[in-house]
RNA sequence: GGGCCAUUGGCGCAGCUGGCUAGCGCGCAUGCAUGACACGCAUGAGGUCACAGGUUCAAGUCCUGUAUGGCCCA
């Protein structure tokens, strides 16, 4: 990526050589014109490299590390993933302009079932499958699609701005991570935390892989209960069971009923036979099966469980179809019975051998076949007592969206159960965030690194954390699939005799490791991949290797410590020192979704291979992104905002501005989406439709608004692989008018700066002592440091709109709105003043440039082409490359409280008068005369000729007791305040009816104080400050009153 | 079924450990082409903070319950 960008920006214009060369500034800021040129600036100066620990003067700074989640290489990026990546950007910066050696390590996830199920559907289009080729060839067809969309991927994060550091880009399938992922596999095999097990597994009958137990989701399925009669053995009648799934009665190895039915004593020992297949299968009693309400009254059963109203208080068991049934199989030792075939289909070829001439009709079926069919069978036979509809929760692939079938396997499991996995997991939460303090893992105490030091912004996450580790369950990591990484475990039955003496060899040079299943099977770990050796030994024994690949998220698990070179960072051609500078990092970003699939496990994992030692110390969980609709923008729902739609309606700092000032700590962000008419350029709301799966999207094909005969293609069309874009119908960007608040925020600050710029012409001054400065310059250099304090505030604490929002108020409201304006008669003469006004505008484009980096680092070599910046107590150290320079330096002493004060009772006077003009349409333009007190006169010669140049005054007169008929008079700090000049005749009425509001106003608040002070209670219980504010209060409220009732009483007079 | 979150002007949201005379952006209304900016400037209208109880001198903020919507886990 480097390569290409060197020659290029040698024959660019750079932004410093602009500058000095004393270009002026466009009219309006053009990213698209400036990121690019910025770009070149942070690639020159390798800005975004980190160094390891002792390498050079980074090196030797204090690390600061964040690793990216590695986005699935599946699809593009959508603004999920701007926001995710603008929130790591924002941190990374602030840390390196505040000196740290930071590391932001970017990559992506090779992700097995997603990126494997868009492939095979690519083929598909062509009509053909992924068996129609050699597993090498598949893989090398995954690979490509990897390579498109690792380069997308990345040319987005760079498009965003993001300062990762690309040198050290990894992703989980190279070489680098694979290594890890093998060693940390055998390592966890020898150790007896990998084990083979055979039970119930959550299968895709269409990905044919079995599934996580968080790859499930459910889905609220509008189904029906089936009431089918199973003849008893001793022909004295039938029990009737209640099921949803029919067609797995071919494998039921049992009928179970409550103990506690009154039933139980006459069926207990009897035996049913099952129905089509004739199998004989006992009557068992377990506490599992819900009583039927009625039944449920009698003997004390729960008979407001919604299951009771649909239950007969007989349950067919079928161990090797319905988890429940495998416990119930298991606490009654019956067989299991497994009927289907990988796919779904009904078979007698995958464990079921009693197959009668009936049952056999059904064999070859669908599973959605054989229900009908079965269904058929039973109603023809007489057995069907009826049908109920029944709303129930049904487990559904996460990926090919069918319903998971429970399906008897043999996989490879994590025992993550084990303490030193989620046991350790649990020890590292912080202490103030545990809530079962209790737990059995915590009794164990804290004494291993890295104990308690884990934390969760917002704090509630951790109980989600906490949540899922008390509960959690073995970690079922073999998926059959061909796209990851492949277990590296060898199975068979030894052919020679010195089998295990070869092996016991081995495994004393820790190159493999062995166990033995109960049928004697051996399977063996070949530890390196490199051990081309031991893999020929093992092949010659006639040992196989596993067909299938790890779980996905087993390699993200390894990512802070792969992506680092782990185990032997020398041996794979990285700095053995980056582990100990980058691991543990600082802080994972990341959605709430994640936290069990992939916090937990980089947890678990670093932990274990690292002596305790933490992945990251700080979590922190932002909101996610919906559509306008409420719907989580997603890869797979297809309703996805590339960012670089967003980068080119609005500019990469819009969007990054934007989703900064989104992004709290409670709600998620709903971000409207509209088109852009690629024929007009004109934006619109797109045509939506309701998905069947109940979500509302685009129309794959939109008209143009102009004229609707000129088609488009819109992005969920594109993403769901509706419609494909082309010359005739092009595809519409995406854009949201949400975008503008960003937008509308960077032009501000470029025509601030520019206007500024045009002032500095005249060199920047001498530092001044910031007492000796115009009351308007200690006015915005207090404001600027208590900026500072809220904005390091905000960052350090992960609230990221508060750093946003407290920017966007100090830039345009106190600098644009009142130190620009009240400076511009003065500046150009008044070095000093110049010297203020460069200071505080390099402070902003630092303070800005986390959030903002292109057109912060556009405008900075123009400002700092104007002199030297700094005052006593604000330094700013000089740079060339806004990226890598430091943070500024505000001591408090800079902080007039005094001014800062005094500028707000100016303020408070200016925005009074201005009030005044507008009530009454005042031109802009027209001068007007002011008479008052003494008092406020003093606050108008301490303004320094500001309040006349804001408010627009041409006179200020001490109060006389005559009238000019065209006076308008108004209360401030208890005075009156006569103005003059605004109108040529005072209409009475309007004045009259203006001051009964302010009397009824003012009347409405001092009954308010005075309620709160008569109270006793607050008197003596609230703070003496508080009560000697609303004294204040008060004071003010009543002086204002008796005002404008005098001048009422004038005006009636 | 368990857990978490939300409910504040037309819309989107702030309001952190209770002190609010409830803020911000968009939109709306009025005026302004003022030598940085109309992606702008100035001014204004608009809210009994979902509902019902409670704690407190004081509740948008804490507690309990209810309603509605969303998410996660089973």
């Amino acid at each position: 990526m480097t390569a290409s960008s060197q020659p290029e920006s040698d024959r660019r214009p750079s932004a410093a050589s602009a500058a000095a060369a004393g270009a002026e500034l466009a009219k309006s800021y053009t990213p698209r014109e400036a990121e690019p040129v910025a770009q070149a600036v942070w690639t020159d100066a390798h800005a975004f490299r980190a160094e390891p620990k002792g390498k050079g003067a980074r090196g030797d700074a204090e690390p600061y590390a964040i690793f990216i989640p590695p986005p699935n290489v599946t699809a593009a990026l959508h603004l999920g993933h701007a926001l995710n990546n603008t929130i790591q950007d924002i941190l990374t910066r602030y840390h390196r302009m505040c000196g740290m050696n930071a590391l932001w390590m970017p990559g992506t996830d090779h992700a097995g079932i997603a990126t494997q199920t868009v492939v095979e559907k690519r083929l598909l289009m062509q009509g053909k499958r992924r068996v129609d080729f050699t597993r090498e060839a598949f893989v090398a067809k995954v690979q490509e699609w990897k390579d498109e969309y690792e380069a997308t991927i990345l040319g987005q994060l760079k498009a965003m701005g993001c300062s990762c550091d690309f040198s050290r880009t990894r992703f989980t399938m190279d070489d680098v991570c694979a290594t890890a992922v093998r060693e940390a596999f055998f390592r966890l095999f020898k150790d007896g935390l990998i084990y083979r097990g055979y039970r119930l597994v959550n299968w895709d009958p269409v990905s044919r892989t079995a599934l996580a137990d968080d790859e499930v989701e459910m889905e609220e399925v509008q189904g029906h209960m089936w009431y089918l009669r199973y003849p008893l053995e001793d022909g004295s009648g039938h029990v009737t069971v209640a099921t949803t799934r029919p067609e797995t009665m071919l494998g039921d190895t049992a009928v179970a009923m409550n103990p506690k039915d009154p039933r139980a004593a006459a069926l207990r020992g009897k035996r049913v036979r099952l129905p089509i297949v004739g199998r004989l299968i006992p009557i068992v009693e377990d506490d599992y099966v819900v009583l039927p309400a009625d039944l449920a009254r009698q003997v004390g059963g729960n008979p407001d469980d919604p299951k009771a109203a649909f239950a007969t208080g007989f349950l067919k068991v079928t161990p090797a179809h319905d988890p429940n049934d495998w416990d119930i199989g298991q606490r009654h030792k019956l067989a299991a019975v497994n009927v289907m075939a990988p796919d779904g289909s009904i078979s007698d070829k995958h464990g079921w051998t009693d197959v009668s001439n009936d049952a056999k009709a059904f064999v070859g079926l669908s599973r959605e076949k054989a229900r009908e069919a079965i269904v058929a069978w039973f109603r023809e036979k007489g057995l069907l007592e009826k049908v109920r509809d029944y709303a129930h929760s049904v487990g559904h692939s996460y990926r090919s969206h069918v319903p998971i079938e429970p399906y008897l396997s043999e996989q490879w499991y994590v025992k993550v159960t084990d303490d030193r996995l989620a046991g350790a997991a649990l020890r590292a939460m912080a202490p103030e965030q545990v809530v079962n303090g209790a737990s059995a893992a915590r009794k164990r105490g804290f004494s291993a690194p890295g104990d308690g030091e884990l934390r969760f912004y917002p704090e509630r996450y951790a109980k989600t954390f906490e949540d899922w580790h008390e509960n959690i369950r073995d970690w079922c990591i073999s998926r059959q699939l061909w796209w990851g990484h492949r277990i590296p475990v060898w199975s068979g039955t030894p052919k020679t005799p010195d089998f295990d003496a070869r092996l016991a060899t081995l495994s004393a040079a820790n190159r493999a490791h062995g166990i033995t299943s109960a049928d004697g099977t051996r399977y063996v770990c070949v530890r390196s991949a490199g051990d081309a050796e031991s893999v020929r030994w093992l092949e010659g024994e006639g040992f196989v290797q596993d067909p299938d690949v790890l779980d996905t998220w087993f390699s993200s698990a390894l990512w802070p410590l792969s992506t680092l070179g782990w185990p032997d960072p020398q041996a794979v051609g990285l700095d053995p020192a980056l582990l100990d500078t980058f691991n543990p990092s600082d802080v994972l970003c990341t959605a709430r979704e994640i936290i069990t699939l992939w916090v937990s496990r980089m947890v678990m994992f670093n932990r274990y291979f690292m002596k305790g030692r933490l992945p990251f110390r700080d979590v922190f969980i932002h909101a996610m992104i919906q559509d306008g609709f409420g719907q989580k923008m997603s890869k797979s729902l297809g309703n996805g905002v590339d960012p670089r739609d967003i980068i080119d309606s609005h500019g990469a700092d819009a969007m990054r501005f934007t989703l900064c000032q989104m992004t709290t700590n409670t709600q998620d962000v709903r971000l409207p989406v509209d088109a852009i008419d690629p024929y007009s350029g004109e934006t619109f709301a797109p045509k939506t439709f309701v998905t069947p799966a109940g979500y509302t999207v685009a129309e794959a094909i939109l008209s143009s608004p102009k004229d609707p005969s000129k088609k488009m293609v819109s992005s969920y069309g594109a993403a769901a692989g509706a419609a494909t874009p082309s010359a005739e119908m092009p595809l519409a960007r995406n854009t949201s008018a949400k975008f503008d608040f960003g937008r509308n925020f960077c032009t501000k600050l470029w025509n601030a700066t520019r206007f500024a710029l045009s002032n500095l012409s005249g060199g920047t001054g001498d530092p001044v002592e910031v007492a000796g400065l115009p009351l308007v310059d200690r006015w915005i250099i207090a404001r600027l440091h208590r900026t500072q304090h809220a904005i390091e505030d905000a960052l350090e604490n992960y609230r990221f709109n508060e750093y946003a929002e407290a920017l966007y108020d100090f830039v345009w409201r106190d600098f644009c709105d009142w130190y620009l304006e009240a400076i511009k008669p003065t500046v150009k003469a008044d070095p000093r003043q110049r010297r203020t006004l460069r200071t505080v505008l390099d402070a902003i484009l630092r303070f800005l440039h986390p959030v903002c980096p292109f057109v912060t680092e556009t405008l900075w070599p123009h400002v700092i082409a104007t002199g030297p910046a700094g005052l006593p107590g604000i330094d700013l150290a000089p740079g060339k490359v806004l990226a890598v320079a430091a943070w500024p330096s505000i001591r408090c002493s800079v902080d007039d409280k005094a001014a800062a004060e005094l500028f707000t009772r100016m303020q408070d006077l200016v925005n009074a008068i201005r009030n005044k003009r507008g009530e009454r349409q005042v031109q802009p333009k027209r001068r007007i005369r002011l008479e008052a007190p003494s008092e406020i006169l003093g606050l108008i010669e301490a303004s320094e000729g500001t309040v006349e140049l804001l408010a627009g005054l041409e006179k200020v007169a001490p109060l006389t007791p005559e009238r000019a008929p065209d006076a308008v008079a108004f209360a401030f700090e208890g005075h009156e305040i006569i103005l003059s000049g605004l109108v040529d005749m005072v209409d009475a009425g309007a004045e009259r009816a203006r001051l009964t509001k302010v009397i009824a106003e003012r009347e409405r608040q001092i009954a308010g104080f005075r309620g709160k002070l008569d109270n006793a209670g607050y008197v003596a219980k609230a703070p003496p400050e508080k009560v000697e504010e609303t004294r204040q209060l008060l004071a003010s409220a009543e002086a204002d009153l008796a005002a404008a009732r005098r001048l009422l009483a004038a005006l009636a007079g």
